[in-house]
DNA sequence: GACGGTACGCTTACAGCGTAAGATTGTCAA
DNA sequence: TTGACAATCTTACGCTGTAAGCGTACCGTC
């Protein structure tokens, strides 16, 4: 039943393109992680060797630069609809969410990756809003950053609870308990707070920062 | 003159420690980034081959996750001198330098590394400024990730630029000209706003958004 | 002084990595 | 049929982290 040309045709007629290889390299790190991404394993499921990779992506490097333009790609752009901060609000939670489903995108944030076109695309997207609800162009330079900051430094700290979490059901709590906080009250109070029954979303979490920011904004933008 | 006992001796004065493997891996971490830390490179200036350093390290994530916590000891903790917004400030700043100090901090962040005693000592420092200044234990909380969030993440946004900045005095300039900003006007903008002359300390940006989060703090403070 | 235990450093070896170089194959045009 | 060209495979190199084992130098105890 299984001769060659039976398990050859298939993989011949789907052939390699730059598109479905940055879309495999997605699947391989969405599932176990950047660092099981090698080429030689990325190359296994697409029924290829490893160098064959190369014609159609320069590098490894550029194989990642690709795969962060595709997670910005994801990213819902903001509205024009109801007031700035909803609508920015619908953008940063859409960020975020795409991070948490691409774990592995905030740590190519630190390589210096070329840009890509989605990318430019949602900075331009996000700056346009800000402009669009009255901020100065210095203004919406420094809100772009400052909100830009927090959903990143947010999900970089939220992402290894959540790898602990993934452990067990328990596993979170055993490392917390485990945690020498002798001497060290508030950090027990802290994670105190973190073991709270009634604190399932840590999205309020992220939220909370967030509405931080667009709230001082506004502020801002009434009194300039 | 250069007899073996002449070269061996001054080796033997000075043996490993984790300590000073620790602090090796730093400099060479600082000098040549994290890419270039291997066990082997980080021998050779202590004198030593590389499976030498196993006897003072677990394994290479042991040695990151020293090389994380001696970056914490680093961060001034927060005093108990003048409104905790000004003590707050000054820990924050401080945290932002240590990070931009030691660039490969950042991508450490990721790693599932083991916390180490002195991130543990900053976070009961900061908690505790937060609580002694009147929040609750949940607005501590609240607080706490904010303020981290921010820190973490504009440094996480600043460090690509410092790479090409110190790549030459008009490389960063080439590089955001070199941004295809055609049907993307926010963009160009916002290029035009990073390259105004008067624009000299990207600090100042940092502590915007510092003061964002601080001011809206304060004000839920003031309004539980 | 002799002896065993422990700590420390060295050597060797292995599987895996990214990728340069070159051989091989499949497909279409002339 | 032949030539051209692109896609793929094969081989090889220098690098990585680290497991396993060996040698040695110092230690407290007899």
């Amino acid at each position: 039943m299984a001769t060659q040309p039976d398990e050859l045709t298939p993989e011949a007629r789907i052939p390699l393109s730059r598109e479905r290889v940055l879309r495999a390299a997605m699947e391989l790190a969405d599932e176990a992680g950047l660092e099981s991404l090698s080429m030689r394993r990325l190359a296994q499921p697409l029924g290829v060797e490893a160098m064959s990779l190369y014609h159609h992506v320069r590098s490894k490097h550029d194989l990642l630069s690709g795969m962060l333009d595709m997670v910005y790609a994801e990213i819902e752009l903001p509205a024009n609809d109801e007031d700035w901060r909803s609508d920015m609000r619908r953008t940063a939670i859409s960020f975020h969410d795409v991070l948490l489903s691409h774990e592995w995108a905030c740590s190519l944030f630190m390589a210096p990756l070329s840009v890509g076109p989605a990318r430019f695309r949602y900075m331009d997207a996000v700056l346009g809003r800000l402009r669009s609800a009255g901020f100065s162009a210095e203004m919406t330079h420094h809100a772009y950053h400052a909100l830009d900051s927090h959903i990143v430094g947010f999900v970089l700290w939220l992402l290894p609870y959540l790898a602990f979490a993934r452990q067990g059901p328990d596993a979170a709590d055993d490392v917390l308990r485990s945690v020498p906080v002798d001497g060290l009250p508030h950090l027990a109070e802290h994670i105190d707070v973190h073991q709270a029954p009634e604190r399932a979303g840590d999205v309020n979490e992220f939220e909370f920062g967030l509405g931080l920011i667009l709230d001082g904004l506004e502020r801002m933008r009434d009194t300039p």
